[in-house]
RNA sequence: UGACCCAUGGUGUAAUUGGCAACACGUCUGUUUUUGGUGCAGAAGAGUCCAGGUUCGAGCCCUGGUGGGUCAACCA
């Protein structure tokens, strides 16, 4: 036990975030025996987000950081919203992540009979009553922050009356709408929340797990803190529109007279140039906005899984981003960083040209061809190194030519000479052109001499460029992807709504683009570095022969895009 | 309008019982380099929303403002 603080205090002398500070100052005062438990409560009525996985490796982290466990529960008690399609892909992507609860995996219907005892009992101390108002009539009611609710008429009905108007609720005696259960607490409180709360309402539905066994199902505040206390958990972390809760969480708990967690609220992550709420996530995926949960332009897990980031990636990024409990908007450049970092030292080099032009070598011995050693990743010597083809005929990128190029510009241009990566250096000798003027090929003449791109007189060049055997390849769809949004803050601008800020060349398809043949049927998700364009990966449409591509991130350029320079 | 919460470089997060503000991203410089990538070295950029107060001393404590967020679903 001492040696485990001393350890804590050793590898967290640097900075503890405030939730941290709370933890470590409970296990000091031996609060619940010194442990720590916490959970991760997804609703199932969506996929998860980003922002999840900040809350994902919040909850994860301090459990395991301190020792202690994390469960898995899913808050279904909306059966109008609910599916097991969303179950399977929370924890698909959990798992993904990383993350083990090993067999905690539990769900709040599975508490729906404790919850009801509990609701019993609190009508019987005369905490809550069977109201027959409307939600319409019921907000009439309620007031405001500053003007006291008016009584429900049904306020002060009987104890007996209520139990037995709230068991035929169960029972399904009255139709959906007609009756709830709420808290009898205030009719005054300038907390809103406090205003005589409903705890149940009647829904005739379909629950994914219980079927058709209930048609009453509990609200959140009346469920949570319940869930939390049947499961001893700890510390309950929650995002901050949570806070004006707390009172009534601990309400419920302790007029329940069970034991109650501490609820801790931080802020939820935004990220510039996205929306980060399941509401507005769904409305794109069901207008057909983007194509599905899983576009890689989403902040879904999913989308982003797909879009090539790695599980280490987003766990990088979820500890640089911090816990506290100010409003924020996280640059996305925060997150390309955590990618490319991690991919740079991961990610197989290989040659591809998205946008090709025409390379011939005028003085390579015709219908030639020899294989090149290339490198595979110069990050990691133990990947090795490959053989790339090469002949007379090749394709470059055309934005690695410009026929009056300015002198920084360390590319390819009449005359000058360039390296061409793991093969010869050339240099260009005519630019052919079509009728309208356009470039349609280059001709060049290579020194057979630098062969592998040593010169062997010690002659340099300023440039580099990747290429492609104009006949050994392999032909590929690559997609490309920008920001899904055109301003940092989509969430809350005053004129527009979010959908009429997408950005409208959020995606765009490039149906062919040449790659060296070693990438062929290689398996969804393989990440890969296409040498001085960025990080891609295989998306799962990809199969040998027809392969597709995503572009995950581009490469850190300080030159620039030189179509605009 | 009432309650609750928040306020530190462009962005995000620190500053351990009050001791002249640190780290990351971004930006810029130089350097290395067969990726204008990576690595390495370095720089600029805030005096902590404002006004008072306590104190030898305040980003930290107190008071009052200002600005922002949340709540007034039978959603979570």
């Amino acid at each position: 036990m001492e040696n485990r603080n001393e350890n804590l205090q050793e590898e967290n002398k640097a900075s503890l975030n405030f939730i941290e500070q709370i933890i470590e100052n409970d296990i000091k005062n031996g609060k619940n025996e010194s442990s720590v438990h916490t959970r991760f409560p997804p609703e199932p009525n969506g996929y998860l987000h980003i922002g999840h996985a900040k809350s994902i490796c919040l909850n994860f982290g301090i459990a395991e950081k301190y020792n202690g466990l994390c469960n898995l529960r899913f808050d279904d008690t909306n059966p109008t919203k609910e599916e097991v399609e969303y179950v399977d892909s929370i924890i698909e992507d959990l798992k993904w992540l990383g993350f083990d609860w090993g067999d905690r995996l539990y769900f709040a219907s599975d508490y729906f009979d404790q919850m009801y005892n509990f609701a019993i009992e609190l009508i019987k101390k005369g905490k809550a009553y069977v109201c027959d108002l409307s939600s319409e009539e019921t907000s009439a009611l309620r007031g405001t922050p500053s003007v006291p609710a008016q009584p429900s008429p049904f306020r002060d009905r009987s104890i007996e009356e209520n139990i037995d108007l709230f068991t035929r609720m169960k029972a399904g005696e009255f139709p959906d709408g007609s009756k709830t259960l709420r808290a009898k607490i205030s009719l005054d409180s300038p907390n809103m929340q406090m205003r005589d709360p409903a705890m149940y309402r009647i829904r005739h539905a379909h629950h994914h797990r219980t079927g058709n066994t209930w048609c009453i199902y509990p609200m959140y505040d009346w469920a949570h803190g319940l869930e939390d206390s049947i499961e001893k958990i700890t510390h309950s972390l929650c995002t901050l529109e949570f806070e004006n809760h707390r009172p009534l969480y601990n309400w419920y708990l302790d007029e329940s007279e069970v034991y109650r967690p501490q609820q801790i609220e931080f802020a939820r992550l935004n990220l510039s140039y996205t929306v980060m709420s399941k509401r507005k996530l769904l409305e794109l995926v069901q207008e057909k906005l983007v194509n599905g949960w899983d576009d890689p332009r989403m902040p879904t897990i999913s989308g982003m899984r797909r879009r090539g980031y790695t599980p280490e990636s987003l766990r990088a990024f979820s500890d640089r981003i911090g816990i506290a409990k100010r409003n924020n908007v996280i640059d996305v450049a925060m997150l390309e960083h955590s990618v490319r970092e991690d991919l740079n030292k991961r990610a197989k080099r290989v040659m591809a040209v998205l946008n090709p032009l025409k390379v011939t070598i005028k003085n390579y011995p015709e219908g030639q061809s020899e294989e090149l050693k290339a490198v595979n990743n110069p990050e990691d010597e133990s990947a090795g190194t490959r053989l790339i083809p090469f002949s007379g005929e090749i394709y470059i990128e055309r934005e690695d030519f410009m026929e009056d190029a300015p002198k920084k510009f360390f590319r390819l241009a009449p005359g000058r000479e360039v390296r061409l990566r793991y093969a010869y250096f050339i240099t260009c000798e005519q630019v052919l052109k079509d009728e309208s003027g356009n470039i349609t090929e280059l001709i060049c003449t290579y020194d057979p001499l630098s062969k592998g791109g040593k010169s062997p007189d010690g002659r340099k060049v300023k440039g580099t460029l990747h290429w492609v055997d104009a006949k050994q390849n392999i032909e590929a769809q690559v997609r490309i992807y920008d920001r899904l949004f055109t301003i940092p803050n989509p969430d809350s601008n005053e004129e527009k709504g979010f959908k009429e800020l997408l950005n409208p060349d959020s995606l765009s398809i490039i149906e062919k683009a040449y790659i060296e043949p070693s990438v062929d049927g290689a398996d969804a998700l393989s990440y890969y570095q296409f040498e001085r364009l960025g990080y891609f990966n295989v998306d799962k449409d990809s199969k040998k022969g027809a392969m597709v591509f995503n572009k995950t991130v581009g490469l850190r350029d300080s030159w620039g895009k030189p179509k605009n320079q």
